[in-house]
RNA sequence: GCGCCCGUAGCUCAGUCGGAUAGAGCAUCGGAUUCCUAAUCCGGGGGCCACAGGUUCGAAUCCUGUCGGGCGCACCA
């Protein structure tokens, strides 16, 4: 089941009440009551009741479609209902005034002495602000990033990295318990090119020319440390025996270099994996064919020929007997090969094989892939969507968040890349050129699925065009005016928060959105609404921070009045507070000052 | 040819399950600094939500088609 966060369900209810929880349950309560009085049917659904802040300010604080829902159930128009809602809302002391608009929407407007209240819950709850029970037994597997061990990563990377990172803490903060992993491609012909690399790199530490370096193997200079590495480990040991003999521990050592260097770049990220999977591993284990013999047992997998591909036949096409998984029977387009002719196995059957594996300790999967993967998104959903229905009717939720590419440029110009003249622009490069924290939250700024420009003249520009230092600053600011607060002698404190008013409430009002924010962008599996919600927050931050300067009795330090000074000041590590939660779910460091 | 993603202000993008007068930043024009950081704020102008149908109390949002951009389409990974 989805969970919708702020619906009317028994499971909102049974959360934690944040501010916005407790007044849908109070909604709910209402319409319980009407129920009661015969006002609506007996057993009327609410499920379509929602309980949100209105677009516009200006209607309230929070709105109700209720009446206009309800309706027709009630035999009755939505005013009509309306006006029996209100009149029962407005008995709550803690709703100030409740009315009705437009079709019949209902607009509540809360006492000051709820937010006031929610000042405390964010001091009381602290990191813990915004957190939620919505994914609590929930396991998650994240897959993400999973780039190829053959180089260093590159920017292309990036994107994936950064979104699976966020949504990986997102999730986790929204109560799933989760597993970052990273699957290694390590059993492919890649890393047989990548260990013949290796061993021409080997003889060049051994003192030979080498010349260039022929067309089909890795050109990286990053290779020569390896080479290096296994000369003085192996001296010449290796230097004239055939391919055979090498290959294996070549390829074993090369690909641990890599992934050392891969795990050092993800590093610089601040990204960390619990788990990496390896495909070598998962296939000396027999995972695939264990999956195999599974599926052949439920009439999955079939001997059959291969089709060309839909559309376009190439020249030199010939139909082949291969081992097929029905993927068709889940909407893929053609069924597709779990082996090769060579009896070695595809891609998709070692992938196959490693989801088995994902779904037997989780009871949700989510793949990011990058925009170039697409095309395989159907067969890979085929195949969970296959070992669900065989898995006892255990659904298994899957997810396959395609990230869309990144174009790299610089003053408007694209940054021009070759992988084959090893040209490409690397990951650490960018980190060490605009910093971790302006690539993770740029990142951020666009919902994966839309294209997107990475130009290194904006990006570093820090004053405009750039979210990130707007949300420092805002932190920065604050955590500036606590240390002037301190040392004027006035520390925050709670204890006159009703000498608060509206300007000051509607700051509270802003960061109060923070845990639906939350709980909607995990179910949406969107971290990107965190960075917008932060954006947005220190927009109301610096809003008010500048009244300040036509007023200075509207300053968070107010001279000769320590009681109002504690409160604002107690306010705005709140928002700093919140500022921070949102910072640490995206990654992004919190600074003190800039 | 087929599949997936995208199309919202001059530019870059948000837009909550279908909800009220579609929002922000940049750019542009006009203002604010003896002040806790002006790396900030306030205001003006700027929209056939690509186009055409459909669904309904109500559509940028859902459905169908068209156009435009991107990505992909063999036993590669």
């Amino acid at each position: 089941m989805r969970f919708a966060p702020f619906r009317l369900t028994a499971r909102a209810m049974s959360d934690r009440k944040t501010l916005h929880a407790a007044f849908a349950a109070k909604v709910d309560a209402v319409l319980a009551a009407l129920e009661a009085e015969g006002v609506l049917p007996a057993g009327v659904s609410r499920a379509n009741v929602t309980v949100e802040p209105p677009r516009d300010a200006s209607h309230g604080d929070l709105a109700t479609n209720a009446a206009m829902v309800l309706a027709k159930q009630a035999a009755t128009n939505p005013r009509a209902l309306a006006e029996r809602i209100v009149e029962h809302l407005g008995r709550d002391a803690q709703i100030e005034s409740a009315g009705i608009a437009g079709p019949g929407f209902i607009n509540m407007r809360l006492a000051d002495s709820a937010w006031r209240r929610e000042i405390g819950a964010i001091a009381g709850l602290g990191s813990d602000y915004g957190r939620s029970a919505m994914g609590a037994g929930q396991r998650v597997n994240i897959e993400y990033v999973s780039a190829n061990p053959t180089g260093p990563m590159h920017m292309g990377h990036c994107r994936g990295a950064v979104v699976g990172d966020a949504l990986a803490a997102l999730l986790e903060f929204a109560g799933h318990e989760v597993v970052r992993e990273y699957y290694v491609n390590d059993a492919g012909g890649q890393v047989d090119v990548l260990a013949r690399s290796a061993h021409l790199r080997y003889r060049e530490a051994l003192g030979e020319d080498i010349g260039a370096i022929p067309e089909g193997l890795y050109p990286g200079d990053y290779l020569k440390p390896v080479g290096e590495a296994l000369a003085a480990e192996f001296g010449d040991a290796h230097r004239d025996r055939p391919e055979g003999d090498w290959l294996p521990l070549f390829r074993e050592r090369a690909v641990a270099e890599m992934m050392a260097l891969i795990r050092a770049d993800l590093a610089l990220l601040g990204i960390h994996h619990d788990v990496f999977a390896s495909e070598a591993e998962l296939q000396r284990a027999g995972k695939p064919e264990a999956a195999e013999a599974w599926l052949r047992e439920h009439d999955l997998v079939y001997d059959g020929l291969l089709e060309a591909p839909k559309g376009k036949t190439p020249e030199d096409w010939e139909p082949v007997e291969l081992p097929l998984f029905r993927s068709t029977r889940f909407g893929d387009d053609q069924d597709r090969p779990i082996r090769k002719s060579d009896g070695s196995w595809t891609y998709f059957g070692a992938d196959l094989a490693y989801h088995m594996q994902k779904a037997e300790g989780a009871d949700a999967l989510i793949d990011i892939w990058g925009a170039d993967h697409a095309g395989t998104v159907k067969r890979i959903k085929a195949a969970v969507a296959a070992l669900s229905e065989g898995a006892g009717g255990r659904t298994i939720p899957f997810d396959v968040k395609l990230v869309q590419m990144v174009q790299l440029l610089r003053g408007g110009e694209p940054v021009k890349m070759s992988k084959r003249a090893g040209t490409f622009v690397t990951l650490a490069d960018v980190v060490r050129e605009v910093g971790k924290d302006v690539v993770r939250f740029t990142m951020l700024t666009r919902k994966p699925e839309a294209q997107m420009d990475f130009d290194f003249a904006k990006v570093v520009e820090a004053s405009k065009d750039n979210p990130v230092f707007y949300v420092q600053y805002a932190h920065a600011r604050i955590s500036s005016t606590l240390r002037k607060g301190a040392a004027e002698g006035v520390a925050p404190a709670p204890d006159a928060l009703d000498r608060l008013g509206g300007e000051e409430l509607a700051l509270v009002k802003q960061a109060a959105q923070f845990p639906r924010v939350v709980e909607a962008a995990a179910q949406a599996r969107e971290p990107h609404r965190i960075a917008f919600f932060l954006y947005d927050l220190a927009a109301a931050f610096h809003a008010y921070w500048n009244l300040g300067n036509d007023d200075p009795a509207k300053r968070f330090i107010v001279a000769h009045d320590n009681e109002l000074t504690a409160a604002r000041l107690f306010l705005a590590a709140q928002i700093g507070q919140v500022i921070r939660n949102g910072l640490a779910l995206l990654g992004v460091e919190a600074v003190e000052e800039m």
